[in-house]
DNA sequence: CCTACCGATCGGTAGG
DNA sequence: CCTACCGATCGGTAGG
């Protein structure tokens, strides 16, 4: 393959004036900082998602931007805090939801419910970014990863303490807590290799196919046993 | 830090020379290459795991087997086909298992317990090949890949086609296959982001947990229900 | 946000 | 299994 000549000749535009170029003259034309860096957030979540964090260059993500490598260091310091910047972007809005729950009065069963619902919306509205989370957050190194395992911890913790109430509150069975709680979320995150936009189930069908299978049936009492809803068979 | 001398002198001896020398002069002395093979995909699996496949260089993994970097490639002629040697040797044992027990006349209850003790002694014996499998599979390309995917999808539908035979013989509950399937395979496999052999469960505690949650409580046909084993609570 | 540039490392080859 | 070597790419810096 031929290298394009302007690399030769240097005589094409710097990408910043083509992009004034193709830029409609409506007035609100030039990106501001802000935009540009939620921007590369978010192609870098894509990127890492597709390609692994160490499967991603620099280049592959100015490409992306429509900038050049150089300039992306406008906006971050290292790749290190790229990609922990990824992971708090993503994380976010999903743990805030889940404080809330966590702070509510409601019952465990219902405690669950509603975490396991923001869980499963979370990866069906950013499956990049919760996928990055699960395969590449062991990526992120010192520094930046002691300010990281906070949010990790937390969500554990909160997880674990809606299991663990509704367990010793009798509405749920007498199961190991910890295996059970990894098992959860081991069905829950493992949609994110799984679950395609174009496949046979809908979202609302997964969601209630896998709230049954975890509320009625992993953690039936033997009382409560919902009626096998529309998709089950 | 500084280099080590020999880098500029190039005066202490080869590493060919120092193993020799390092080895005992018992009589079996100078490893056969099928023993170095073994060596670089065993190595290079626990290096895949613990840095990925983009992670690993080269360079890491002949100072790990202790040749020099050019010296890998009179075994291997890429990294990609190293890296389908890794999966290959690793899914091996684990599918012809599955085959085995995918031809007996067990019923599919027993069948799927058969299967999921085989995919948890797996994992446990083999830890790194199975991450390797689940995490870094992804990046093996074409033409290694076509070789390779028969592999993965022989293991699928052995484990659909036991799960579904189930449902069809009412042995299992009118759950949806698809969606339970892959429920069960993330509790499953989520085990190797968790499982630490210092952890407070051993394997038989684990093993004894998950085929409980599966089997007596995701899958349970509402009449046999086995009581809570020693380790539940 | 760019041009210009860099040392280190990458996977891999030639030839023995 | 080694020595010697390579072109490409890596993440990143200087200076504007």
């Amino acid at each position: 393959m031929n290298r394009p000549s302007h690399r030769l000749k240097k005589k094409a535009p710097a990408p910043s004036v083509r992009r004034a170029l193709e830029r409609p003259t409506d007035g609100h034309s030039r990106p501001r900082r802000n935009d540009t860096e939620q921007a590369i957030i978010r192609a870098a979540t894509r990127l890492f998602r597709e390609k692994g964090y160490n499967g991603t260059s620099i280049a592959d993500l100015a490409t992306a931007v429509k900038v050049r490598n150089a300039s992306l260091y406008y906006y971050i310091s290292s790749k290190q805090e790229l990609l922990l910047r990824v992971l708090e972007d993503g994380m976010r809005g999903f743990l805030a939801r889940l404080e809330e729950i966590g702070a509510t009065h409601l019952s465990s069963r219902e405690k669950l419910r509603l975490a396991l619902e923001n869980h499963l919306d979370f990866i069906f509205q950013r499956p990049d970014a919760v996928a990055v989370f699960l395969r590449e957050r062991r990526f992120l190194e010192s520094p930046y990863l002691d300010r990281y395992r906070r949010n990790v911890d937390r969500y554990d913790s909160l997880f674990t303490g809606i299991l663990e109430q509704g367990i010793r509150a009798r509405q749920f069975p007498r199961v190991n807590a910890k295996v059970t709680r990894l098992a959860i979320l081991g069905m829950i995150n493992w949609l994110t290799e799984w679950y395609r936009p174009r496949g046979g189930l809908s979202q609302a069908q997964i969601t209630h196919i896998l709230l049954d299978l975890v509320l009625n049936r992993l953690l039936a009492t033997g009382r409560a046993r919902a009626l096998p809803g529309p998709w089950s068979a």
